[in-house]
DNA sequence: ATCCTTATTGCAAAAACTTGCAATAAGGAT
DNA sequence: ATCCTTATTGCAAGTTTTTGCAATAAGGAT
């Protein structure tokens, strides 16, 4: 019975099938405490799964957002990092010192209910990376 | 007298310096009516200035980022794009069909004022992606 | 336990993006 | 007009990310 179990369990209810690199990517992003690069989880999951391919993680990462299990984020220089969290939030990070803060996700719940009347479009679990100044740098 | 002229003249005051390729590529840019790929930009500027490298297309729209003349963006396949736009502004994005909506940034002023008030943070001029799914595609 | 279907992976090649460094040329000084 | 300084570019090489396709193996059926 390992901690991801209850993830690969969602994996086969929707159809899709639980293959030991998805396991261990799995394993990795909810051990891990912040957001982790692909080479990251690559060097990681290389370490209990030799032979496995970067390419693979780069696809598997794809697809557990696309699935709602994980969430990409794009950092201050593009380059993107993924994770598991249960909860709803987002990131503001310091551009000059990189400071980084988190905001829960419901500081945005006005916003979000305004955009929904006013575009008619349903929003769906953003995870946004705001720029700003922290009060140290400004 | 060309419609570049005022940025160009920016550039200089700043103190850095006016290329043939910050010229097209900054002509490019305010003519083009969206976002544009670097390669794009670069398809397009080297029709002007052959001999032009993909390279310099890269450094000089993160330079034009940097000193604030234009935006990136990140599209919801993670590549970047580029624009320059003097209306803050913000997209949203369906998820399913790609539709886009534009969003005044007016709207997310009392989100600004909340969180700069909140983190102490000074937000700087972003650009945001959102992503959604449209009235159809719902 | 074996077979089937096809989703998923490995592998190779391409495309997108970055970095280091020597050659060039912008803009200021003479 | 010529010279100087050094920011900027071209060029080559490296790294990161994407794509296509044949080989593999997950999960359901027999
Ligand atoms: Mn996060
Ligand atoms: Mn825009
Ligand atoms: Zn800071
Ligand atoms: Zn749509």
């Amino acid at each position: 019975m390992s901690c991801e179990s209850d993830l690969t369990q969602e994996l086969r209810e929707l159809g899709f099938r639980v293959t030991p690199q998805r396991r261990v990517i799995l394993h990795i992003l909810l051990h891990a405490n912040g957001h982790l690069t692909p080479s990251e989880v690559f060097a990681l999951a290389q370490e209990s799964l030799p032979g496995l391919m970067e390419t693979t993680v780069y696809r598997t990462l794809e697809f557990l957002v696309q699935t709602g299990l994980a969430q990409a984020a794009f950092g201050s220089n593009g380059k993107r990092a993924y994770e598991i969290s249960d909860e709803h939030h987002h990131h503001l990070i310091c551009r000059q010192c990189g400071k980084e803060i988190e905001i829960p996700h419901v500081q945005l719940d006005s916003l979000y209910a305004s955009l929904e009347a006013s575009t008619q479009f349903k929003l769906v679990h953003n995870h946004i990376t705001f720029l700003g100044l922290c009060a140290e740098c400004q």
